[in-house]
RNA sequence: GCGCCCUUCGUCUAUCGGUUAGGACGCUAGGUUUUCAUCCUGGAAAGAGGGGUUCGAUUCCCCUAGGGCGUACCA
């Protein structure tokens, strides 16, 4: 077989939508999987919403999660011209014609048929006219009355409508622009896409396309439509959910291969894998193994994974995805020495987050700046009898070695000598470091933090 | 209305006629632990309903119910 090409064709709505990225995914799984190219159009052809910006939110998304396309993507808008000229081709053929019919008569017909309990497809009396008057004119597919239309689909099989219950579809509008079913088409064909991985939304549109395809005598592509995706509650997803565009999961702090992962699970199996990197991914990628049903978001799992990934991820690309996320919701970047203290004791730390706000909110001991003014909880833990206890462990810690082992054994020392429990310690101690009651270990804080920083807040939480 | 698609634990899914119906998230009981988290062990939890086909159906077929998508000079 030849080379494999699939496209994702979002169009530019000011963000991309996260079941874009899924079908997105989808497609880029599928011709990586197979090393064919994986192509991207910009549907632009509704100018009004059509902005520079609304098309570079589409760009970052795709850059956000790792999805490289190839070659420049095309802009569905700029190809108009071909799009008429493949109608007129149609009209030259005698697979479309010139249909005059105003809106007021189509609107009439439907109402009609409806009353009347038939179908509200719209019989244009233009279908076999030889007039051509002076009026405008839509052109239409003239689509056939009789037999079936078969689409053979990789995911959903084999699905076939009566043509009675497909109707001429526009192609060219009265004002010469072409309509989404036929820049589909010809765009497709252009850009010699082999498979149509995309939603089932466009199920039925898929057989009013392979007309358009027959029509001209195309090879028609390989669908496969894949289950959509709804919120929690099984409606449709929208901003009540939390979440729709791509960007605002990156803003959620998630970790970008883990929404890859997810999403790709949502519709999607191999076997038991339910962790996996988007090698592995490409690897596995088979269409057959695609559902039919659609699937609910879950937000929970995929924090999970979130956490999963980002403790699986190396510190060095951690910290880089960090410093990004921080760009990308415009706080402050991270400097030298707080980076070094950060990759130093991100062990420590990414086991405690499933996603960029609580690793920051495990880095605040790095991020914050003496004195660290307890939070409620910790202002508990630093009553007058445990900043007693913490300004006779201070005076003790002055004599010793700064290592973990060390501290270790010294605080647990201390402990004994107070006759209390290890926690009874570390918990005002880490209130006197951070500020918080949660943070990674007391030991390796100190360590990290060094002794005079160390036995600076100590002194800042005794006062 | 018509057309098409879907239906296994709460959620995502495995099962390609014969399984104690498996896994994951979540929930829950316990263990490890300096907090939190991680980690480990256990538990509850599913084939929408009804007909067939078959020695045997979650699996194949039909009907019903429920849900979704489409039915534009939107994409």
């Amino acid at each position: 077989m030849s080379q494999i090409v699939t496209r994702i064709a979002p169009s530019p709505t000011g963000y991309m939508h996260i079941g874009t990225a899924r079908a997105a995914l989808f497609n880029w799984l599928f011709a990586r999987h197979h090393n064919g190219r994986f192509l991207l159009r910009i549907e632009d052809t509704d100018r009004s919403r059509s902005t520079p910006e609304a098309t570079e939110a589409i760009y970052r998304g795709m850059k956000w999660l790792g999805m490289d396309w190839d070659g420049e993507a095309i802009s569905q808008f700029a190809r108009a011209d071909r799009h008429a000229d493949v109608a007129h081709q149609m009209l030259a053929n005698g697979t479309a014609y010139k249909c005059y019919a105003t809106k007021e008569e189509i609107d009439a017909f439907r109402e009609a048929a409806r009353e009347a309990g038939r179908p509200p497809l719209f019989l244009s009396p233009w279908r076999d006219s030889a007039e051509t008057p002076d009026l405008p004119y839509v052109i239409r597919l003239k689509a056939p009355r009789d037999g079936e239309t078969t689409i053979n689909d990789v995911v959903q099989g084999t699905v076939t409508w009566k043509n009675e219950t497909l109707d001429d579809m526009i192609l060219l509008r009265s004002d010469g622009t072409p309509t989404y079913m036929l820049a589909v088409v010809v765009d497709d064909h252009d850009m010699g896409i082999t498979h149509i991985i995309r939603g089932d939304d466009h199920l039925t549109n898929a057989a009013r396309q392979s007309q358009i395809y027959t029509a001209m005598g195309w090879d028609i592509p390989v669908f496969a439509h894949i289950p959509l995706v709804y919120g929690p509650d099984g409606k449709k997803l929208s901003k009540r959910h939390g979440a729709m565009g791509v960007e605002e999961y990156q803003a959620m702090g998630y970790y970008p291969d883990a929404v890859m992962n997810y999403l790709a699970r949502l519709g999607w199996s191999h076997g038991d894998d339910e962790f996996f990197t988007m090698k592995q991914a490409i690897d596995w990628f088979r269409l057959e193994d695609v559902v039919k049903s659609p699937a609910r978001f879950d937000f929970k799992k995929l924090e999970n994974l979130s956490g999963q990934h980002i403790r699986a991820a190396d510190n060095e690309t951690l910290l880089a995805k960090l410093e990004e996320f921080l760009s990308a919701t415009g706080q402050t970047d991270l400097t030298d020495a707080q980076k070094r203290l950060m990759f130093a004791g991100m062990d420590g730390m990414k086991e405690r987050a499933k996603t960029f706000p609580e690793l920051l909110e495990m880095a605040h001991f790095i991020l914050g700046t003496r004195p660290f003014v307890p939070d409620e909880k910790a202002a508990k833990l630093l009553d007058t009898v445990s900043r007693g206890m913490l300004n006779r462990l201070t005076s003790r810690l002055r004599g010793v070695s700064w290592t973990h082992d060390i501290l270790e054994a010294e605080i647990r020392a201390f402990a004994e000598t107070e006759e209390i429990g290890l926690g009874k310690v570390a918990q005002p101690l880490r209130a006197a470091l951070t500020g918080r009651t949660i943070s990674p270990s007391v030991f390796d804080m100190m360590v990290l933090l060094g002794k005079d920083e160390s036995i600076a807040r100590l002194e800042d939480a005794s006062v």
